[in-house]
DNA sequence: ATGTGCGTCAAACGTATGTTTCAAACAGAC
DNA sequence: GTCTGTTTGAAACATACGTTTGACGCACAT
């Protein structure tokens, strides 16, 4: 009943809506009325809505780059000196995303979301903070990569991740939406794990694509590498 | 010198600020000050913000819109009775983007940033007028995508289409920033078409992926279709 | 010349935001 | 019980926002 109380509130009902609505359209009186608290606390405990930002992306990303740090780790030990393969460095990426303790059951979407948002709003203060965060597990992630996908040039491989980060991203930031919109087409329910088993091969494939173009257009300019 | 030039200028101005900075991160009184026009002309001209937004997306979609229907017209014209492949669908698609008047050399970023802003932001106002006023062209293309994969079903096409939307999206609304990164990294430029080149057979392999699950952790339950 | 309609302008409106203030309530140590 | 430092409470703060207002200027038809 200390200040936990109160501050764990706040972080609860900060990480719904910021999920729900974005961090520039969440204001700070809608937290506090959710959270059944006082507006100065936030001020008080966190000392603005930049830092309450951070803390609630702090609360899960910490846990999480252990959790990755781990998967990583054991995928290592279990290929002894051989490199791990795309599929499974996403898979471990992925699982470990999918493990994590859960707050509710809404908790991994939420989870997506707000990194998609992290990625995707223009917040520069959240880019930095994350930037000099958590830079270690994201260094060791690309490491994986292009030592799975030796067969890439450099440049190559660095727009095939980008088009991984952008579909995960963007399909994560906006899953319960998706997952709505199916319900209501085809009478589909789709769970998390449902997506990312769907999304790994999806990005495994593109990861590994030959690069033939067919049929552009006949006027279209086919740039060489 | 009539009022052309104030509605276009606001225009402008708005379409860049929107699409370096979002649309609630961005105020009238940001778009009229670097549109040199007074703050009032904005309600004057469009009557409110969100139509304001709903100009500058109709300004470019309209076009656009139009543009693709040609170019899918040619496309099945020239199939003759036989439905697109998935690689003329996307190119066809590309081509449109590509081959728009650009009111600008960033034109196509600024273009396809704001499409990923309008997917992403919460906006529901923008994404209501989005859909009843542009749902025919994306129709189609989604009809096409359907002919194109009959292997696929319902279910499966529907998230490979949203991690293609996702990959586009994405790397196309941050593409300035990831060609600045590539250039001091690497030493390379970029241009949009580069991108395009590389993204078509990214999508069309993941679009086409075998549906194996590969190496999934012990532990992590896949959903079957 | 004169009135009419349209576009511009500075100023103000009401509302909502993040933040600060300061007194009251509370905890635990002595 | 009293003191001390911490946490809450209601209220106010200054600022920024989208929008509205009414006066003003200017073209152009009468």
């Amino acid at each position: 009943m200390a200040q936990s109380d109160t501050v764990d509130r706040i972080l609860d009902a900060a990480e719904e809506l910021f999920a729900e609505r974005g961090f520039s359209e969440t204001s700070l009186r809608m937290i506090t009325s959710k959270a059944r608290v006082n507006l100065a606390a936030v001020n008080y405990h966190f000392g603005s809505k930049n830092a309450l930002i951070h803390a609630v992306f702090g609360r899960f990303l910490t846990p999480f780059s252990a959790t990755l740090g781990n998967a990583f780790d054991e995928l290592e030990a279990s290929c002894k000196g051989n490199p791990p393969t795309l599929n499974q460095t996403l898979w471990a990426l992925t699982a470990s995303a999918i493990r994590m303790p859960q707050r509710n059951e809404r908790g991994i979407s939420i989870f997506m979301r707000l990194l998609g948002l992290a990625y995707t709003q223009s917040q520069g203060h959240l880019r930095k903070f994350l930037e000099q965060e958590y830079s270690q597990p994201f260094g060791r992630f690309m490491g994986l990569l292009k030592e799975a996908t030796p067969e890439l040039s450099a440049v190559d491989r660095y727009w095939r991740i980008q088009f991984m980060l952008g579909a995960t991203a963007f399909t994560m930031s906006s899953s319960d939406a998706l997952r709505d919109i199916l319900r209501n087409k085809l009478g589909v329910e789709t769970t998390v794990q449902e997506i990312a088993a769907r999304l790994v091969p999806f990005l495994a494939a593109g990861m590994q694509a030959h690069d033939t173009v067919l049929v552009p257009p006949a006027d279209f300019k086919i740039p060489v590498a």
